[in-house]
DNA sequence: CTGAAAGCGCTAACAA
DNA sequence: TTGTTAGCGCTTTCAG
């Protein structure tokens, strides 16, 4: 305790009078095959762990090119469902004893792609890329290094991805807005927020429109982005345009439906109560609203535990893959148990 | 383009006609102190740029001894609070070249050592540590093996931490909801939610018990953890206790705010009226509620800049550090702008 | 102004 | 069953 630390390998060798890499198959679990005798190996385990000592990580990275560190991106941290996905993803990530390291890209092309690169140049032994909105780019770049990916919430021609039902959800989600309006004017039914180039929106919109169709109604779109601000302001302007808020109004994740709800609070209360409001993305406050909402949930922690089984099992020869559907969850008002979009998957793109 | 692509420096070297060191230096910025010749940098770099070249940053870091990396540990992702102080961290650590690594340690004491361990073992750059239950062992490991740290949202005495204003923060907010009870019976006030092991709850109880006193009144502190599901059914338990809900209930945190609602919406309306509800956290749904609530928000932005201002001017060799005092935000329900509370700060512990 | 060579700490052949 | 040794790709003296 007196000398300094041991540091090293060498350190722990000269410790446990053996050589190098007899320590290092001792220590990293290489032991058995390389028959060492079960005492040595526990003398220096003894040995390593009263002193402290683990392992240079970018060393051992440097010389077997597998760093242990697993990268992930995506737009933001500081938002339920992508927070979420994050908090999956570290879990999973460190029970399989790797190191997440994780980095925000905000939805921008120029941003992703550095990022992707910044990664692949620390060794990631693989990458999740989560709402994305260059796939096909990036995935080019993996393929060129040779680095195992995988894409969430958002489909990829050139790799593996998982994604929620969003067609699926936004269908079951409007029809229960449209139930509980039966008496809606025509075009009173408003699809708001989102970005409409990218495949979660449109296959929403998709859904939206599906459920408008069945019930021989029309409506509105108005993919503002994802950003509260801008939606309080597109939602303002619709209001004023038609002098009162439509009768359903689907909100397009929870970044949309905090400047739909900051809009609404200016309003008096008997011109909320005619809006039927529903949210395609999950927050509890969403259940305690002086109107509970419905809402639909994506399941972060079945869509990363997916993600992460194709991470493993790879396949990457392929030249084309077909998204992997996870259904989201549609949470009612009055339940107190979550209920499964149980639709069958439809098809994507 | 047809061969394969570089990999090394030595590949760059032999495509630009120089050496490994004159390329080394020509890509990473030291040209400028070797003196080599501007013409020689510009045909590295442009050769090394159309083939895609980025540096190996294991080997580099294994050279250097810096990794590039820069650690963050933190309860969980999945919270407005930390998520926000996740996305402050990885856009600082981002803008200075450094990658973040941030993982989440559930304010468990094992996790937590685990965790720092396994950043260190990667050669972390710094690491800072945002509300971790033993600062004290953690700092003595980080201090071990000489890596610049900082806490968050923590006091920690063997190394810097920065720290919102607990108990000014929560006097103010407890003010505000007195007044707005004036007539409340004695200790019909109640803080609920939190660990009072942990400073920071302990001080906002002294911040509420200031506010009591100053008011000539008492009140009883429940600090049922901070997890929504205890707190909703502490509150149920005091509800069924008492008959009726406490005139005043300021919430310790998000997560126990998401409890209380949880419990408040079975009830009926009038009972809930009767309440005076208050947060000692900050969800943009707040403002959205019924009866919109006051909520203390602390600075994630300014907390994170002021403890990176630390890790880069870093004093060390201090063998006591006080806390650096960050005031929240006070966000009242008809206030667009928030007001900081500008009390002067009260010493800590 | 540029190149040669040593070595960061580890692992994996290959010898013994 | 264990030791010796050659690198992984980079940076950094030290010589030219």
């Amino acid at each position: 305790m007196a000398e300094t630390k041991p540091q090293t390998i060498y350190d722990i060798a000269r410790l446990a009078e053996a050589s190098p890499s007899t320590v290092s198959a001792a220590l990293n679990g290489n032991w058995k095959k390389r028959r060492i005798a079960r005492a040595t190996v526990e003398r220096i385990q003894r040995i390593a762990s009263e002193h402290g000592y683990s392992a240079n990580q970018q060393a051992r990275a440097l010389r077997t090119a597998k760093s242990g560190l697993v990268g992930m991106i995506l737009p933001q941290h500081d938002n339920r469902f992508f927070s979420s996905v994050g908090q999956c993803f570290s879990n999973e990530a460190r029970a399989r004893g790797g190191l997440p390291a994780i980095v925000s890209t905000r939805r921008e092309r120029d941003q992703e792609v550095e990022a992707v690169r910044q990664l692949i140049s620390y060794s990631v032994d693989a990458l999740m890329l989560v709402g994305t909105t260059h796939p096909e780019e990036l995935s080019a770049i993996c393929r060129a290094e040779n680095v195992p990916h995988v894409f969430v919430d958002q489909p990829c021609q050139g790799a593996p991805s998982v994604v929620t039902d969003n067609r699926g959800g936004a269908r079951a989600l409007a029809e229960i807005l449209l139930q509980a309006a039966p008496d809606a004017g025509e075009a009173d039914t408003v699809f708001l927020g989102g970005n409409a180039d990218l495949p979660a929106t449109s296959l929403r919109i998709l859904g939206y429109q599906d459920a408008l169709r069945s019930a021989g109604r029309q409506g509105r779109v108005i993919a503002c982005g994802y950003r509260r601000a801008p939606t309080r302001d597109a939602l303002t302007r619709e209001y004023e345009r038609r002098g009162r808020l439509p009768e359903v109004l689907l909100v397009n994740s929870i970044g949309c439906l905090e400047g739909v709800l900051e809009f609404l609070v200016t309003l008096p209360l008997d011109e909320v109560d005619q809006c039927q409001l529903g949210s395609f993305d999950f927050d509890p406050f969403g259940r305690l609203l002086r109107h509970p909402i419905p809402m639909v949930r994506q399941r972060a922690d079945e869509l990363i535990r997916v993600a992460y089984d194709h991470l493993d099992g790879g396949t990457w020869s392929r030249d084309s893959f077909d998204p992997i559907i996870v259904a989201p969850e549609l949470i009612l008002p009055d339940d107190d148990h979550f209920t499964r979009v149980n639709q069958p998957a439809l098809p994507v793109g």
